[in-house]
RNA sequence: GCUGGAUUCGUCUAGUGGCCCAGGACGUCAGGUUUUCAUCCUGAAGAUCGGGGGUUCGACUCCCCCAUCCAGUACCA
């Protein structure tokens, strides 16, 4: 039995999509689930689409998502260097073997003359395509006499190198999640394998690369199936065992239908990427799960949930449990639409349960954010106060600024349903009540409010939140004598008092 | 257009011929808890299993046709 060994293989042409971090995410757990390898490599052929940073930010990603590479890009390995743009030496023997077996050719055909092929092809409703039927009225070394072909070659004259598909045979790729999946090679194009830039494409570096890697599993984006019997082919002409094939399905825009894009995210309010990008050309910037407040642990599960389920009802499921549960057979075959309800639910789980120091440093930071300076085990107390109210990390200010500063403004709505007149006669009275409290005892105060409270027959609801509305500033929050009892009792008055001034002028 | 893939509650999904007049989760709604908000708890609504034909004693599950959606169709990956 052949190791288990998996790549990751991004081009580095902008952020990461989150769509492929699911795609690493699933070929980590199986191989981590195998006792196997997960590599990254960088897919680099296309030097007119490199954008800078943009590997980095890929590396960066998963270092924040706590997913380990085991070699590849940024650690190195056995097998590398494993950048395809470092790699390029290797790949001309390969195309020139496919030449000598016969398998592919030389085309001298300009990108111009192919392009108005194609448009003369679709004035007449039809596709034009290079195959065993066109081969012959085109420049290429099956059309054109050896002494021809190999004058051009010697002159230097541009060329591609592409792929000669055997005329009317039946591919038959073995997907795992899909069965098999069957085309005639006369549908097919013969693709170009190698550039005239002296670069492979995609489908020759690919091939090579995972055969020279010894990758055993190709796990990878649906988009992939298309071409994928062009990969079973290569293989075969080259006399290698091809790997295993997994094609994972799509996912989907939360509304309407297709893939999910760069703009859908901004649009529709959630992340698309991992990490905040900032495009170098144009400046513009795209969110990031990180920067949103989203916990890694949870963009991991939910993302996990998004194409595959462990077969029972279980849904909270750390790195290591999936690792442990993951299993390929599981993945389903349709796209599936992100939801941005679920990962807010599931990021509010993962703030509960997470570790309580991590969390306070979250905290700390978003204190630090709005400059806020506090004693640390108060930190602590207010978070532990507030957290189960918080979703996404940001929100800690807001569930808590009330806490280190006293409220500017109060909640409109909240004040004209609370705050009747005589309101503030009762808040003085009671405010007198708790300052009597000596020492403060949050108990011992709430029992006497209770008991003013009673004794004048008063609306329980009307005055505790007008109350609220003094400290807080709105109807929200933890239980009000906590409160009290956090920010003190000098304090409690001049909010009072100040709600006052500022309510009834 | 052509080729391939997909099709179960709004969303993610369970379901591999009888346990399914379809189960869970998110969301929604209602009630409870909370003096407020959030949380939490309980409950409800919600899918004629895309449509139509077969096969079968019996189909969400097998076969065929149709429809719809998605992907691919570059010297991009």
């Amino acid at each position: 039995m052949k190791k288990v060994r998996v790549r990751f293989a991004p081009s580095p042409t902008g952020p990461l999509h989150i769509g492929g971090v699911r795609t690493a995410l699933y070929n980590y757990l199986f191989a981590k689930q195998n006792g196997g390898d997960f590599l990254l490599r960088i897919e680099d052929t296309d030097q007119t689409r490199f954008v800078p940073g943009a590997e980095e930010y890929i590396i960066e990603a998963f270092q924040w998502l706590g997913i380990q590479f085991d070699e590849g890009v940024g650690i190195g390995g056995p097998f590398g260097p494993y950048k395809q743009s470092e790699r390029k030496p290797m790949y001309k023997k390969y195309a020139d073997q496919l030449i000598e077996t016969g398998w592919a050719y030389y085309a001298f055909d300009t990108p111009e003359e192919l392009d108005a092929r194609r448009k003369e092809a679709e004035a007449q409703k039809k596709t034009f395509q290079y195959d065993a039927t066109t081969r012959d009225g085109l420049c290429n070394s099956l059309s054109l006499s050896k002494e021809e072909v190999e004058q051009r070659l010697q002159s230097g004259a541009p060329y591609v190198i592409r792929f000669k598909y055997p005329a009317n045979l039946d591919i038959t790729v073995h997907d795992l999640i899909r069965g098999e999946v069957t085309i005639n090679s006369n549908l097919l194009d013969d693709k170009v394998l190698y550039k005239s830039d002296g670069m492979p494409t995609y489908h020759l570096a690919n091939i090579v690369d995972d055969h020279t890697m010894e990758i055993s599993h190709v796990i990878r984006g649906e988009e992939w199936l298309p071409s994928a019997p062009l990969h079973v082919m290569l293989y075969k002409a080259f006399g290698w065992e091809a790997p295993n094939f997994a094609h994972l399905p799509l996912l989907l825009k939360p509304d309407g239908n297709g893939k999910l894009s760069k703009r859908d995210g901004d649009r529709l309010g959630f992340p698309v990427f991992p990490l905040q990008w900032k495009d170098p050309k144009s400046g513009e910037i795209s969110s990031g799960y990180r920067e949103s407040g989203y916990l890694p642990e949870a963009v991991i599960n939910m993302l996990a949930l998004l194409g595959w389920n462990p077969g029972t009802e279980q849904e909270m499921m750390d790195l290591d449990t999936l690792v442990k549960l993951f299993s390929i057979d599981k993945i389903s075959k349709s796209g599936a639409k992100f939801d941005l309800e679920k990962a807010k639910w599931f990021n509010h789980q993962y703030i509960q349960i997470a570790d309580d120091n991590l969390l306070l440093q979250h905290f700390e930071k978003v204190l630090a954010l709005h400059n806020v300076k506090a004693e640390g085990e108060y930190v602590k107390m207010v978070m532990n106060m507030i957290k189960e109210r918080v979703h996404f990390i940001p929100e800690f200010w807001e569930q808590s600024s009330y806490f280190f500063v006293a409220p500017t403004e109060y909640d409109p709505q909240a004040v004209k349903k609370r705050w009747k007149p005589g309101t503030a006669g009762h808040l003085c009275k009671m405010i007198e009540i708790i300052d009597s409290v000596q020492p403060f005892d949050k108990q011992v105060a709430h029992d006497k409010i209770m008991d003013y409270v009673q004794g004048n027959e008063l609306n329980m609801g009307a005055i505790m939140n007008s109350f609220r509305i003094a400290l807080v500033g709105a109807a929200k929050g933890p239980e009000l004598f906590e409160i009290i009892a956090a920010i003190g009792v000098d304090e409690t008055k001049n909010r009072v008092q100040k709600a006052i001034q500022v309510i009834e002028p």
